[in-house]
DNA sequence: TAGATTGTTAATCGATTAACAATC
DNA sequence: TAGATTGTTAATCGATTAACAATC
């Protein structure tokens, strides 16, 4: 793998597509893709392909295309699936609770550690094997396990204030559920914003005026 | 409003923020804005603004700025979202009925109409005033009512099943919660893919690699 | 009127696609 | 070897940014 120095932004986001498709291909039992081929399955051209995939190094072979499982452990490497990191759900309203149980944050190189909420009705609730614990112990879960992610799916208004002890106590990246924009308020920080009220929009735009012209990520 | 053809999907990914951002300002009680002001609070360039918008129109005043309140309508119009379209829900899992809960469909232009599991254990149960329904009811439901939007919230092996029967009820419009591609396997669908494993993969490789340079829709 | 800010044209930048030499 | 397909360079396309005349 080469240095991963100034990667484009779209090519960042294509990769768990790849990532995706090369998964079904090894589940279907296959060795071998071209980029022609693959690109006709992902609906993108082959030349986007071999140019993504040649910004992290050569992986294929003239003549032959990409072994899939190979192609397959590079991409989890370039994005990172490997190191396993600690993953807090904050927050376990439905919200919570449908990621909780929903995500298989294991297959993406993550473990879920705790999920906590304010709310004491929830307290000791058990989802998907994970008991619901108060925001009290926050601090010291925090300093005793050291988790990196933050899936933040508490409403608007105490997501601010969330944010700014999550940060506190050393956690820099975060998975927002939430319509706060973190990365606006606080420096350093990783942000995926999920954003589903737009999500939503975009499709009653598309309904009004259907086209194809999609953006494939 | 401008005939809206050939808008490039960068500028509908946007309409959704733009609408959300003119939404808190109005909150606020702002009465006009410029191009220049909402770029700092949008991390955006005013030319782009700017641009976006004369895609559709000339909403603004020489020397004066934007009217807040007329400038969110025009995008409410733009998207769509007064058409008040139904919507129903398949599978009310966990994903199914967060949905459900959390999303205020109003805001959006939209109506739930109904959600539906095949599983009995789930029919009756209300969830946000909204009584999960048996999928046997679905073509008489649909008959009925119309409806013109499916969020697609089952697992991945009956979503095309499901997707197969919608589409024979008059469905055209999938929100999609599920990794099935139905673009790829029907045509002349509107759909919007959500690919929450996706979005956290994309979240694993900033944790990673952080960077700043993320792509603002 | 002077100042501010839009609408719009032109310039730049970067992403995507095409082409092809390298090579398995 | 001949055929296939990559890796990579060059061409194209389109998105973003800059500039400025129009105008409120």
């Amino acid at each position: 793998m080469k240095p991963t120095d100034n990667i484009s932004p779209y090519v960042i986001k294509r990769l768990p597509r790849y990532y995706r498709y090369l998964g079904e291909l090894l589940e279907e039992g296959r060795v071998k893709i071209s980029s022609n081929e693959l690109s006709q399955k992902m609906r993108i051209t082959a030349s986007q392909i071999r140019q993504d995939l040649n910004c992290f190094g050569g992986f294929g072979q003239q003549g032959y295309g990409y072994n899939v499982e190979i192609l397959r452990k590079e991409i989890s490497d370039i994005i990172g699936i490997e190191k396993n990191n600690k993953v807090i759900i904050l927050g376990a309203g439905s919200m919570g609770q449908a990621i909780c149980d929903n995500i298989s944050f294991e297959k993406r190189g993550c473990t879920l550690a705790g999920i906590f909420d304010k709310d004491p009705l929830l307290h000791g609730k058990i989802i998907a094997g994970h008991q619901i614990m108060s925001d009290e112990h926050l601090p010291q879960f925090c300093r005793e396990e050291q988790p990196k992610i933050a899936v933040l799916c508490v409403p608007l208004e105490s997501a601010r204030g969330v944010c700014d002890i999550l940060i506190k106590l050393g956690i820099k990246s975060f998975w927002n559920f939430s319509h706060f924009d973190i990365n606006h308020h606080f420096d350093n920080v990783n942000v995926e914003n999920v954003h589903l009220g737009d999500s939503l929009l975009t499709l009653v735009y598309k309904v009004n005026v259907p086209r194809e012209t999609d953006i494939i990520i």
